[in-house]
RNA sequence: GCCGGGAUGGCGGAAUGGUAGACGCGCACGACUCAAAAUCGUGUCUCGUAAGGGGUGAGAGUUCGAGUCUCUCUCCCGGCACCA
């Protein structure tokens, strides 16, 4: 046997899958045959090529998604796993800037570096199908589908602010600007007009909302992206000339003042009329309400809303309550039913005061899970009062308790009672009650089984209590009267809603139907979003030419679409001009033209897109990359989209991932792309970190170059580690040190060839095949690969091992590490390559030991542990355990009141 | 403040409600070696000689049994933020 020696390995496969166009996906055939294999898109985000070269966070991405592509290729999968560059963008630029060199130029030397570092990877992408976003074939595309935008009035001009550096003397983009200053001059930005393109994707908010619930994204991104869009319903409501909007026109009754965004707070001296009490009510001026959200102008209900509350706290402004609360428990054993008939009760909560220190008592009702305060119910005619007094002392024993307050205002609650099997509408009255002495009555057995009491401090109070009614009651009880009911608001498994009440022919109505009902009746009904239209211009020279020429008598005018690409000059400034205009604007003799409609002069439109454009449709280029009559023939879509898996980075989620879904349903809707959504399943990989734990970057230095660690350890041992170090999409510290552990463990795999000639154990094959299988498509690659060394830990303790299982190692191993696996494959004798090999299949039959070993529990904890045959019946388990001295011993002179049995992993006996 | 995700040995982390700490790093001891590296073996949560006890951010609860489920709280990471 000779070394391993990755770096020769690992070049000579490199060579060879190149050689042979390994991994090149096959479009579909005008003529199917029969055995047509099934597609598989796997996309990871195409990289910005950066100067700086591959980073140990691309290649842990990258690596995952070579993961998933190898399985399914031989999984049968006709797979598509493509790559390119995202190419347009600033740091080229101000590098061009600063060394007088073309852009492109410095373009392909970085692509050049990263295709060299990716394929020292062993990354089985498509090389045929690359893609390069500052190629004039493929940006001719990108204007083309601007044009579309243009064409359908989705592209248009507005004047929005811009950021200006006044010693520089350009327009900086958002990410040159860092804490309000220039990044490279540090000198205060300032807030220019200017009239810019716009993309209007506001159009397309209520469905990129609505499609979340389609897609397999992460949570966290997908309440990321509903949040950014931020849909709201409301209404619109005229106080005299002033119109406010709000999300709760329901609690209009209770509006007692208005306020309208200014500088400072202030009384206008106006006074408007509230069109629901008409009353008149004054009209303020504060920073709060924003100039730019709804109208400019909110009313303000103090009882039902925080910043309002606090406003007319610190301005003396009346407060009104117009809401009553409701607290429905929703899901759960006592969750609100619709099947059952509901019961209405008058109910106490007693609120009682210890007789001598500051504490209160708490109830705990065991079983129900419930812990608050005494309640009880009212009798007819009784005032809630009294009825807490009678209470009191038949629940708790107390027997001299008196009324200190009656606490007004009502607490509604609906639940389910299991044990009376109805539908419980309580209408709570709060009464806060102080306790003459300790004297207590015999309380009946069962009563105090029903509940525990406990004497808390306030704060222990806080905590303590567990039902949003119960702490109405007490929040009131403190003199906290605030009460937002946050009509949706599903917190844990309560939902907060209510009644109306002080709001005239509306008492008594639910919220959510008072919110339409109110609103139809005192203004309409609308729908706001957060979501802002995209600014689509850069005063820039390295990005693409937006394809619009400005004609003084025709206006903005598509340019022919036979004229396209717009090809970007070769100039030798790229420094912005001192005018805010894009570097372009000098060029004259590109910027002067005749105009396509009337031939008159016309002008260039000089500024370019934003580096968003390129990635936001890239993904259907790949599947046609040579087109150069369509971005991609609608066959060769049809056959490609949706993608299968797409995995990047969580800074995405609000630009470009959005963006491209916007694109995407805007083609959609011309009939260009088969999909109203273009990711079927997207999932992002946690970041790697310094060693030390801050942010890689290199003005720290701190940055970890795969080439050096590819130098020391392998390629294999690279992609191993990174699938190894912590969960895929957590962040994650980078370790050096740890890089020794994958390594140790390829080197054990390499000497398994000497241990042939064997018999398998077939128990851990097939769990170690189940177990990679499954958490490759989990993403659990950590997991995965701690089974596989599970297994070879197991298999080089062994004299000799299998043929069948060596081969099998092999082909799990092959996607994490396909180098050292594809030579292994050929030291075996094979003449086709490894991932030619048909994943392998695991035995449901086989998982199970023929023996296995059961811990013997003694009122759950461990005492002994057994091994026995599987198939050993209940009986004789018990019988054989049982009789164990180290069981025997804890069950003397003890009853056993239960065994309970988890077959094949635990006997637990309950004694008393 | 709101939304999303977390908290487990010296470290990265593992664990369908069923023997907590798999796997890896590190460390200790041993083997091999003139020696070192590499490799292999043994050990490695904690208190205790042991029997046994304690232990997954804190507190409570459900359960025969809780890292896992429920509630309350603390802290950390990410996103949004006077969004009415």
């Amino acid at each position: 046997m000779r070394e391993y020696e990755p770096k020769e390995i690992e070049q000579k496969w490199q060579r060879k899958w190149e050689e042979e166009k390994a991994f090149e996906a096959k479009d579909p055939s005008p003529f199917p045959i029969l055995g047509k294999k099934p597609k598989w898109y796997s996309l990871i985000e195409f990289p910005y090529p950066s100067g700086d070269g591959l980073h140990v966070g691309h290649v842990r991405s990258y690596t995952a998604l070579d993961i998933v592509s190898r399985k399914r290729r031989m999984q049968g999968y006709n797979v598509l796993y493509p790559i390119g560059w995202d190419a347009f963008g600033l740091p080229t630029e101000n590098y061009a800037i600063k060394t007088g060199r073309q852009p492109a130029e410095i373009t392909k030397e970085n692509t050049d570096n990263f295709r060299k570092q990716m394929k020292s990877l062993g990354l089985s992408f498509d090389w045929s199908r690359e893609v390069n976003t500052t190629d004039p074939k493929y940006y001719k595309w990108t204007q083309w589908i601007f044009l579309k935008f243009f064409e359908k009035g989705l592209a248009y001009k507005a004047k929005t602010e811009v950021n200006w550096c006044p010693k520089d003397k350009i327009v900086l983009a958002n990410e040159e600007v860092v804490d309000g200053r220039c990044e490279r001059c540090g000198t205060v930005v300032e807030k220019r007009e200017k009239e810019q393109w716009m993309l209007a994707i506001t159009k397309y908010a209520e469905r990129l909302l609505k499609d979340l619930d389609d897609v397999d994204y992460p949570e966290s991104v997908k309440a990321q992206q509903r949040n950014w869009i931020g849909r709201s319903e409301g209404a619109l409501v005229k106080f005299d000339d002033i119109e406010v909007f709000t999300t709760r026109p329901d609690t209009i009754f209770g509006a007692t003042f208005i306020v309208k965004a200014g500088k400072e707070d202030r009384f206008t001296g106006q006074y408007v009329t509230n069109p629901a009490t008409k009353e008149k009510i004054p009209v303020w001026e504060s920073e709060y309400v924003m100039a730019d959200y709804g109208t400019g102008a909110i009313m303000g209900v103090p009882a039902h809303d925080e910043r309002d509350y606090e406003f007319a706290r610190k301005h003396v402004l009346p407060l009104k309550e117009v809401i009553e609360p409701l607290v429905r428990k929703i899901g759960g054993k006592d969750g609100f039913r619709t099947d059952v008939p509901v019961k209405e009760r008058r109910a106490v909560v007693s609120i009682i005061k210890h007789w001598s220190e500051d504490k209160y008592l708490g109830v705990d009702w065991g079983t129900t899970g419930w812990r608050g305060f005494s309640i009880g119910g009212i009798e007819e005619g009784e005032s809630a009062a009294d009825a807490g007094l009678r209470e009191i002392v038949e629940e708790t024993g107390y027997k001299n308790p008196e009324i200190m307050k009656v606490i007004p205002g009502k607490i509604h609650a609906q639940f389910f009672q299991t044990e009376k099997n109805v539908n419980r509408f309580a209408h709570f009255e709060p009464v806060l009650y102080k306790l003459k002495d300790g004297d207590m009555a015999n309380v009946a057995e069962e009563e105090r089984k029903l509940h525990r009491l406990f004497w808390l401090t306030p704060e222990e109070m806080e905590s303590f209590i567990t039902n949003p009614d119960m702490r109405l009651a007490w929040n009131r009880s403190r003199g906290n009267n605030l009460y937002a009911a946050a009509g949706s608001t599903e917190g844990g498994k309560f939902e907060e809603i209510g009644f109306l009440m002080n709001s005239g022919e509306f008492d008594g109505m639910p919220i959510d139907e008072a919110r339409l009902k109110i609103a139809e009746k005192f203004g309409k009904k609308v729908t706001r979003y957060k979501l802002r239209d995209w600014i689509f211009s850069r005063q820039r020279y390295w990005g693409e030419p937006i394809p619009i020429i400005h004609c003084e008598k025709c206006g903005y005018v598509a340019v022919p679409e036979k004229d396209l690409p717009v090809e970007l000059p070769k100039i030798d400034k790229y420094q912005p001009t001192d005018t805010g205009e894009s570097p372009l604007a000098n060029v004259e003799e590109w910027v002067n033209i005749k105009c396509p409609k009337c031939s008159g002069e016309a002008k260039r439109e000089t500024d370019v897109m934003p580096n968003w454009a390129g990635s936001s449709w890239y993904f259907y280029r790949y599947t046609d990359p040579k087109n150069d009559q369509e971005f991609a023939s609608k066959s060769k879509l049809k056959h490609w989209m949706p993608i299968d898996w797409y995995n990047g980075g969580m800074e995405h989620t609000t630009l470009h991932l959005l963006y491209s879904r916007f694109w995407n349903k805007f083609l959609f809707d011309l009939g260009l792309v088969p999909t109203s959504e273009p990711y079927k399943k997207r999932t992002s990989q946690g970041v790697i970190l310094a060693p030390q734990g801050d942010k890689m970057s290199k003005s720290k230095g701190n940055v970890v170059n795969p080439d050096s660690i590819i130098d020391r350890f392998g390629a294999d041992t690279l992609r191993l580690y990174e699938m190894f170090m912590g969960p895929f999409e957590q962040a994650i510290q980078w370790n050096d040190d740890a890089l020794v552990g994958p390594r140790r463990f390829l080197e054990r795999v390499w000497r398994l060839q000497d241990k042939l000639g064997g018999v398998s154990d077939e128990q851990a094959m097939h769990s170690t095949i189940k177990k990679v299988s499954e958490d490759i498509e989990s993403m659990g690659f950590n997991t995965a690969v701690s089974a596989m060394m599970v297994w070879a830990n197991l298999l080089e303790k062994k004299e000799k091992i299998s043929m069948e299982e060596f081969q099998n190692f092999l082909l799990v191993l092959s996607p994490f590490a396909p180098h050292i696996t594809e030579e292994l494959w050929e030291i075996l004798g094979h003449r086709s390559s490894l991932q030619k090999e048909i994943w392998p299949k695991y035995d449901e039959s086989k998982l199970i030991r023929d023996e296995i070993t059961v811990a013997i529990q003694v009122n759950g904890k461990v005492r002994a542990s057994l091994t026995v045959p599987k198939e050993i019946s209940k009986d004789e388990l018990e019988k054989l355990t049982k009789d164990l001295p180290e069981v025997s011993k804890w069950l003397e002179n003890r009853e056993v009141k239960k065994v309970i049995i988890v077959p094949g992993k635990i006997i637990n006996f309950v004694v008393s």
